[in-house]
RNA sequence: GGCGACAUAGCCAAGUGGCUAAGGCAGGAGCCUGCAAAGCUCUGAUCCCCGGUUCAAAUCCGGGUGUCGCCUCCA
């Protein structure tokens, strides 16, 4: 498997630190409100890469965080009276529900910071100890002197004057670019005991307090295998949580950093600010999560993800002819994965996740199989074989997951189907008839509500349109 | 202002030194069909521009131009 580090800007071999087991650690979500497409499109890239270590044969153990302490959902708290529980709760059961939408599981372990403050107080306390953090009215803030590796992962030169002076920055703190890992409070918001007063963790702290405890590796230069989130986090969220780590317990934290690129709407970042932003169950009211999965998986994670309809409906088609086949199969039996096939698919993903050279594959496996299919249309072992072919895809990139007489009536209410079918026996009556007059005007009926006819040797077809 | 990424057919998108530049959507032609749909076959690119390196460059180097991102919460 070759990754491409962000540490080192180049693809690498991955090799794991305990063998046959990866370790991932993915900056989840702050869940102060619902999740957008933008977390869809993490949280597929990196669903992604789990399936692929698992077909590989790999153990992995898989971590994403929730992050439920922050401003923002102080915030809502104040506007709103509520509890920080509740809060926190509705999104992240809101997360829950629109990822498995999309088919991503949940991770192994979902630490959150309001469960781990110890941890978190500890790894302060420690950096304390050690001289790499110190105390001020204000907080605990980490001196980024002490670390000479500090923007060895970013690749930031020393960070100018303006850069400087974009920092907000309490006159005390030794370097403007010292960042807080304990803020204290004085006001009546929600705060947390610790030695240093009454206040709440930074952002940075507890990812690397997490990792420590819920899923590092002892006595190795790293401490897990991969680290990954959105590119956005790269500076400063993940200079930052190398750099603790790394002076906390003298490994290194990670051994490959992943970044995954923006969702944009009309070629710009998609975000709250600029309003342009699309919540994901909104979508997920238009589009089936399984179209939405394919359509945000089908380009390579690296690469920025420009969102429009016509794609989507583009890639739909695409979807649909996977399912065409599936259904023309008309069998569930199963025998064993075509070797050429797999292996093909496999030497995609094993290189930095080619999505789009695994898909290319794809398409030509359903191309190949319909030609096949078109020749010798009674081939059981045939149909078995591209059962199994479905099946390993299903499994690693966990599309055609549903029946395919399901899928192409998505979206139609059972009273229209009864309604579909009752003009459809008519059609077959008037075509028995040679009754082509009605019989079209029946098949144009359905095609302006949206619905296709196909006539085939097994029987009338048919599919709702885009 | 500092730093970085990207630029491949109408659209989406692989390929990063060497046979005919993957695949999908849209379009065109054909086979099939009562006619369609679906499926299959055929069909489209001097790889942003200008220089350079090389026997050979979309692919490496330099310079432009353009788009986007990070530097502030962000997936």
């Amino acid at each position: 498997m070759l990754i491409y580090n962000s540490q080192s800007k180049k693809k690498e071999l991955f090799i794991p630190l305990e063998e046959n087991v990866v370790r991932i650690y993915v900056c989840g979500p702050t869940v102060y409100d619902d999740a957008h497409l933008g977390h869809a499109r993490s949280a597929l890239a990196f669903d992604l890469l789990r399936r692929v270590f698992k077909a590989e044969g790999y153990r992995v153990i898989f971590v994403k965080n929730f992050t439920d302490i922050d401003d923002k959902i102080i915030n809502k708290m104040k506007e709103t009276g509520r509890s920080l529980e509740s809060i926190t709760d509705e999104f992240i059961q809101s997360y829950k529900n629109d990822m498995h939408a999309l088919g991503i599981e949940d991770a192994d372990i979902e630490p959150k910071a309001t469960k781990n403050l110890d941890n978190i107080i500890h790894y302060i306390e420690t950096l304390i100890k050690k001289d790499f953090a110190y105390v001020i009215d204000d907080g605990v803030y980490f001196d980024v002197s002490r670390d000479e590796k500090y923007f060895s992962l970013s690749h930031r030169e020393v960070a100018d004057e303006q850069t400087q002076s974009r920092v907000e920055s309490n006159s005390q703190k030794r370097d403007p670019k010292d960042f807080a890992l304990w803020k204290i409070y004085h006001d009546n918001s929600l705060t947390f005991d610790s030695p240093w007063g009454k206040g709440r963790p930074g952002w940075h702290i507890e990812c690397s307090a997490m990792i420590k405890h819920h899923l590092s590796v002892a006595d190795k230069a790293y401490q897990i295998d991969i680290h990954g989130g959105g590119a956005d986090l790269l500076f400063p969220h993940h200079e930052n949580e190398a750099c603790q780590s790394r002076c906390e317990s003298g490994h290194e934290l990670a051994r490959y950093w992943m970044h995954n690129g923006f969702v944009q709407i009309d070629g710009t970042k998609m975000s709250k600010s600029l309003g342009n932003s699309f919540f994901l169950k909104d979508a997920l009211k238009v589009y089936n999560g399984e179209v939405l999965r394919f359509y945000l998986l089908s380009s390579h994670y690296r690469a920025n993800f420009n969102f429009n309809e016509e794609d989507l409906i583009a890639s739909q088609k695409r979807l649909d002819k996977l399912y065409r086949l599936k259904k023309r199969l008309g069998t569930e039996k199963i025998s064993a994965v075509n070797k050429t096939f797999k292996k093909e698919i496999l030497e995609s993903l094993n290189d930095d996740l080619n999505i789009s050279s695994a898909l290319a594959t794809l398409d030509i496996m359903i191309a190949s199989s319909n030609e096949h299919l078109d020749a010798n249309p009674k081939d059981k072992a045939y149909k078995y074989e591209v059962n199994a072919n479905l099946d390993f895809i299903k499994a690693l990139l966990g599309i055609g997951t549903m029946d395919a007489f399901t899928y192409f009536q998505l979206g139609i209410p059972a009273k229209e189907i009864a309604k579909i079918e009752a003009l459809i026996e008519k059609r077959d009556s008037a075509k028995k008839e040679k009754n082509y007059a009605l019989s079209d005007e029946i098949r144009d009926t359905l095609l302006r509500q949206n619905i296709k006819i196909m006539d085939t040797p097994s029987g009338t077809q048919w599919e709702r349109g885009e």
